[in-house]
RNA sequence: GCGCGGAUGGUCUAGUGGUAGGACCUGAGCCUUCCAAGCUCAUGGCCCGGGUUCAAAUCCCGGUCCGCGCACCA
């Protein structure tokens, strides 16, 4: 077999597990394409009640480990925001593409990068459209898939945000958020004041966000509308430093930048205190949260072989990131993004600082007030207003800029003034000058932001892939999904062993019992025994309880259970039943300890 | 958005210019003392819109959706 055959044959084993898996999906409830009623939509899934449970037990692991356990705060902010939101995050021009067609071939090619690449311009991306469509006629730049002019061809701007109008008529535009993160942003001024204006201080968020995708792919991997779960950890830069001793000795996969262009690359096996002292991750912040969120992935059902951090290449970072890892997992041979974890420095809240009437700081304050002289103003306005009239303002504006910046030219008699190109004097006594000593007690600095943001349909996606099985039993096939007791969508299945009223009695006060204590349970007596327990590994519930003649005939009551991946049984009192199982859920106790 | 391929019960699939068959699943019943057994019965389908034709699920055109490649993924 030729090199190429090989790998074609192992390509389509590997494609076979999604194709089984995505047909599990659709037919079990897991998730399937939304609207097929009417032809469906692209890029829109619907969990179904197996998928909306596991998505919903990884979200509330989620919520327990990096909201709960980190001391850190929730919220749920809306999915829309008005435009100057986006117009402060870079979002509205930064999520803008140029795009030019070819009119001979028909490939789309980012206007910008024709530009660049031909011209001596470096910043298409900044030029209006009329001025890029210029610039390509002018040049007469060519198609570069196949060489035809592109003089003349519109250029048209393609935004990846859903856009929509707030209330009625055009007048206030606004987005659906393409991240949940701006939600937590815009909010600072307030969520400060929640953290009593103490840093350092996480908020957590987990929602929707939309993106107008060119090109939906692969299943629920990449999506128009898609869950995140983001955590946003601001601190001082000047002072604040993570505990790394819970962490330190967390075993990652690294696959740095420098590897990734190496020839010869490779990933790195260390430990998170290790790669911090040899600098390959340098900020320490980020390197805690990868700590946090490896054994985190691994509770939840992420295979540890499949999965690695890998850190972006500079150009491939996001406008605001200094630096910026990835988790990812193997699907298929290829490794896709679960979560990013970015250093995103003052970048959002200095934007919506400057955009937004609210301060996005944090007073600090010093160990001791500092003294300090200041030269201040406090302007006559009976003098000023009379005088200027409409400008008196801009006037007072004007003095105490200069007063700040230049006390010596209230040295004299008069001030001199720039008003509108024309040179006006005011009495120094009119403007209130003076030198003042102030103490200071501190000041206002603006936090920086470490942003671990999780796609937690992807992540849901790999879950379910790295927990497909197919063996047999009794030499009959079997498929099932090794899901995490904590995730899985039921936990535990309970069935009469035959079609028996007094069996079908004791089966369903189990089942009440098992409710009681917060177990997800199913009630099956349709079938054989074995297609029950088929039927219940097939999506993926760890346990499966029957009752039996020798529960209703004995003396001390018991039933069997039955482990999902061994299947393995083993006989217990009714009585402890419920406790047992809660315990197994909790993670305190083995199947195998019974 | 471009190119290639595809679309038949819930799922997987056969099929022909003359209105569709199978397997599995599901439901009812029988049987059954722990792993998809058996028997009987039942529900359920040609992606959408045009065109050609006496007749279209089938041929043609357009669309939608899915998969792959290109581009895109802040």
């Amino acid at each position: 077999m030729s090199e190429q055959e090989h790998a074609d044959d192992t390509e389509s084993v590997t494609a076979a597990t999604s194709e089984r898996l995505v047909e599990l999906a659709k037919r079990r409830g897991y998730f399937f394409q939304s609207s097929g009623a009417y032809g469906g939509v692209g890029g829109f899934y619907t969990f179904g009640p197996q998928g909306a449970a596991l998505k919903g037990n990884v979200e509330d692991a989620w919520r327990d480990r990096f909201a709960v356990a980190e001391g850190n705060m929730e919220i749920d902010a809306p999915t829309i925001m008005p435009e100057p939101v986006f117009e402060a995050s870079g979002h509205l021009d930064g999520f803008d593409d140029m795009l030019v067609e070819c009119p001979e071939c028909g490939e789309s090619h980012r206007a910008d990068h024709v530009v660049e690449d031909n011209t001596e311009y470096e910043d298409a991306e900044s030029l209006p459209i009329p001025e890029v469509e210029e610039v390509i006629a002018e040049y007469e730049l060519v198609c570069p898939s196949c060489g035809a002019g592109l003089a003349g061809q519109a250029v048209e701007t393609f935004n990846l945000m859903f856009a929509t109008n707030i209330g009625p008529g055009d007048s206030d535009p606004g987005y659906m958020r393409p991240e949940t993160a701006q939600g937590i942003f815009v909010e600072f001024p307030r969520l400060k004041e929640y953290a009593r204006n103490q840093l350092p201080f996480g908020v957590t968020q987990i929602g929707r966000a939309y993106r107008n995708e060119i090109s939906p792919r692969r299943s629920i991997i990449r999506t128009r509308e898609f869950t995140q779960a983001e955590l946003e950890y601001f601190i001082d830069p000047e002072t604040d430093e993570p505990d790394l001793s819970s962490v330190e000795d967390v075993e990652v996969t690294l696959y740095p930048a420098s590897e990734q262009n190496a020839e010869d690359g490779d990933e790195i096996r260390t430990t998170i205190g290790d790669a911090v002292e040899d600098g390959i991750i340098s900020s320490p912040w980020v390197a805690y949260f990868l700590g946090v969120a490896k054994p985190w992935y691994d509770a939840v059902g992420v295979d540890m072989d499949r999965f690695r951090f890998r850190q972006h290449l500079s150009g491939e970072r996001a406008h605001y990131a200094s630096d910026c890892w990835d988790a990812e997992s193997e699907i298929d041979g290829n490794w896709i993004e679960m979560a990013g974890f970015a250093y995103r420095g003052d970048y959002d809240l200095s934007k919506h600082g400057e955009h937004s009437d609210d301060r996005f700081t944090i007073f600090k304050q010093y160990d001791e007030p500092k003294t300090v002289e200041r030269a201040t103003v406090d302007p006559d306005m009976s003098y000023l207003g009379p005088e200027f009239g409409g400008d008196a303002q801009a006037v007072v504006q004007q003095l105490e800029d200069l007063a700040a910046r230049d006390r010596s030219a209230f040295d004299g008699d008069v001030v001199e003034i720039d008003l509108e190109g024309e040179t006006r004097e005011i009495p120094v006594e009119k403007t209130g000058f003076a030198v003042e000593e102030q103490t200071e007690a501190g000041e206002h600095i603006t936090p920086h932001v470490i942003e671990p943001s999780f796609g937690v349909d992807r992540l849901v996606y790999t879950v379910l892939h790295h927990a497909y099985r197919e063996d047999e039993v009794d030499g009959e096939e079997r498929t099932y999904l090794d899901l995490e007791p904590e995730v899985a969508p039921t936990f535990v299945g309970v069935f009469p062993l035959q079609n028996d009223d007094e069996l079908e009695a004791q089966a369903n006060e189990i089942v009440a019992d098992l409710r009681e204590v917060g177990l997800s349970v199913t009630y099956d007596d349709s079938g054989n025994i074995g297609r029950r327990y088929r039927r219940q590994d097939e999506v993926g519930t760890p346990f499966c309880v029957t009752v039996d003649y020798e529960t209703v005939e004995n003396e001390e009551t018991t039933v069997t259970v039955r482990e999902r991946d061994t299947t393995d049984q083993k006989r217990l009192p009714v009585d402890d039943l419920a406790e047992t199982l809660s315990a197994i859920r909790e993670g305190d106790l083995e199947f195998d300890e019974l």
